[in-house]
DNA sequence: GTAGTTTAAGGAAACGTTTGCGCAAACGTT
DNA sequence: AACGTTTGCGCAAACGTTTCCTTAAACTAC
């Protein structure tokens, strides 16, 4: 069917060992032998098979990527970082969705163990007790976990200061004058959204405003939930600005204000979290918390090699915290008037 | 180091055959020793390995995809749609971006070759007359190309009716009055961008408009591209409406009219190509000819597996062609005054 | 000229599966 | 009781590589 190492050999008039070794250059072979064996692979148009490789090596030259949602456009520079590495080494990058589904996500961990792949990265929706997880963990297959801290874990790991990143936008508010922030809060149970509302509370605090737990709305990080999450909000509260802790639900609540017609930063200030493309097209264009997306996946698979290449050893787990920076654009602005919106008067 | 099919026919006290029949359910195996055999699969925790497996039965159960620009979030779309398929078949995928560069495509296709998909499903930005993409063409390996439509190729494919998607919009914005429409022109050697280019034009011939060459401003279908050709649109003719080929043109248009003020739809009209998520929070909201994205893909990956199935057989390409719809939103509205803007006036 | 050493290249095993073939035991038929 | 058929399972080859080991030839040194 498809030509083979054999079919090569046979056509220069060498051995398959001659062969590999000049594909590979893993030893000497005369220049007559390598020209011959050159233009016989040109001829047939011979490509080596990565599954006998892979076989006799015990490498499959794959690495594996879990997501947890790839409509996000954060992930996506995350994978674009990885990929630059991947294709560097001449690796191949399965990448697999799981929607922020546990059960997709075991399924794919085991998928990609049958693949064999070579390395893992995953931003994981397992807890950390998870059985599939730990035992990923202790297995001798290199893995990176990103986006998402697991603090017990004794695993290479790159994520954001989340909690810093959010303090430091909620100062910001605060400065602004704002006292009753309202908190779009992603899937609670994730480390990056608990750090986020950390951040949330400890700038409340430190900041001499009592926090009041019915201004912070939660929502399964998707665009409808980010909706009604502030639908909740500005009929409920009064407050004067809002915190998304996700992409996601930020285009929610600026949908919101598009239907109701509230006037953003006039009525509401809105701080977002990641930056994405469209950020600075909109009316007003959008203050964000951004994290190093790009640099999250590229220092990942950089770890990821360096485990891979050093094979067995296993130094100290690395524990890498980005940066996030603030970036001030239209969508925050000084309180300018009392806030008017009805229902629960909170005391501040 | 990993457990083997032989650790559990050892384990189980049967023979390995026994226990590949057992885990493919490929042949009768007596309950007893198939609980024999499932005991000592859980117990050491076996996953077959699909490097052997591949390798034996020729088949990596792995399928590649080559996408050209996985920021575009239409891409995406199509992606969940190839994967729903993927995983209903116990497959992976492979994803590969070549930023619309013809030697990564080239490139990618190698590697994927290398690592004996068993099957393709390319959105190629190669000319049709590439060597690459004929010889895979010609390959036994099962292909099917997506979104750019190849008519010389005898392959299948699944695309989107483009020309007259742009047609139906264009004659919408002519019924609202415009005459002088511009159009944001992607990368001008892709097909569907062709295609676009030609629905515009055969709207304008067909309701009596004289075209003019000045209205059509190109751009490498990114952001910062979308940004200059509206600037050159707007201060070099007298546009009422932008007809945007591409979903990446349309937010650089969208920054502009930011940027300089401009409001749509009252001093410019604007329809973009394809939907995304943010269409809809946007002020104002944006009308798009939207294709099927989800389905794009979907459909795909059923012809591909269709082909992997039947594997040798070679019934006639399917060739589908995919509708799209025009929806209406805000940014589109009836010409209410005399374009102001300076520079050329074209005649009509 | 002989023995030791280097050099260039090939033989064959191994990686983890699947599967065609074969075999012994159990069964059915007369 | 003899014979053919079915049943349940194992042996071993094969898939396409890499790599250890071997070998033959060509040197080198005396």
């Amino acid at each position: 069917m498809t030509t083979t190492i054999r079919d090569i050999a046979r056509q220069a008039g060498v051995s398959i060992t001659t062969v590999s070794h000049v594909i590979n250059k893993t030893r000497f072979v005369s220049a007559e032998l390598c020209t011959r064996v050159e233009q016989a692979i040109e001829k047939l148009g011979y490509q080596p098979s990565f599954l006998g490789r892979g076989l006799r090596k015990g490498k499959s030259n794959t690495i594996g990527l879990i997501l947890p949602d790839y409509g996000n456009p954060f992930f996506l520079r995350v994978a674009r970082g990885i990929n630059e590495q991947v294709q560097r080494h001449n690796y191949s990058l399965i990448t697999c969705n799981t929607d922020e589904d546990p059960h997709q996500e075991e399924f794919y961990i085991k998928l990609l163990q049958q693949q064999r792949v070579d390395g893992f990265v995953i931003a994981s929706t397992l807890p950390d007790n998870n059985k599939t997880l730990i035992s990923l963990t202790n297995s001798h297959i290199p893995l990176v976990l990103i986006d998402r801290y697991y603090k017990k874990l004794q695993v290479d790991q790159v994520f954001s200061d989340n909690e810093a990143g959010t303090y430091r936008a909620i100062v910001y508010l605060v400065k602004l004058g704002h006292k009753a922030i309202g908190l779009l809060e992603g899937i609670p149970s994730l480390r990056p959204i608990k750090d986020r509302v950390a951040g949330y509370r400890r700038a409340l605090q430190e900041h001499g405003i009592k926090e009041n737990g019915k201004l912070i709305a939660q929502g399964y990080s998707q665009i409808e939930e980010g909706y009604t999450a502030t639908e909740y909000l500005i009929n409920n509260t009064n407050i004067t600005a809002i915190f998304s802790t996700n992409n996601m639900m930020t285009l929610g609540a600026l949908r919101y204000f598009k239907t109701k017609r509230i006037k953003c930063p006039e009525d509401i200030s809105l701080i977002g979290f990641d930056d994405a493309d469209w950020t600075t097209a909109f009316t007003p264009s959008l203050s964000v918390v951004a994290q190093q997306a790009y640099d999250m996946g590229y220092r990942a698979s950089k770890v990821l090699f360096r485990a891979i290449d050093k094979n067995g050893e296993r130094p100290k787990p690395l524990h890498i915290e980005l940066d996030t920076t603030l970036l001030i654009r239209e969508s925050t602005a000084t309180v300018t008037k009392n806030p008017t919106a009805g229902g629960d008067k909170a005391e501040y």
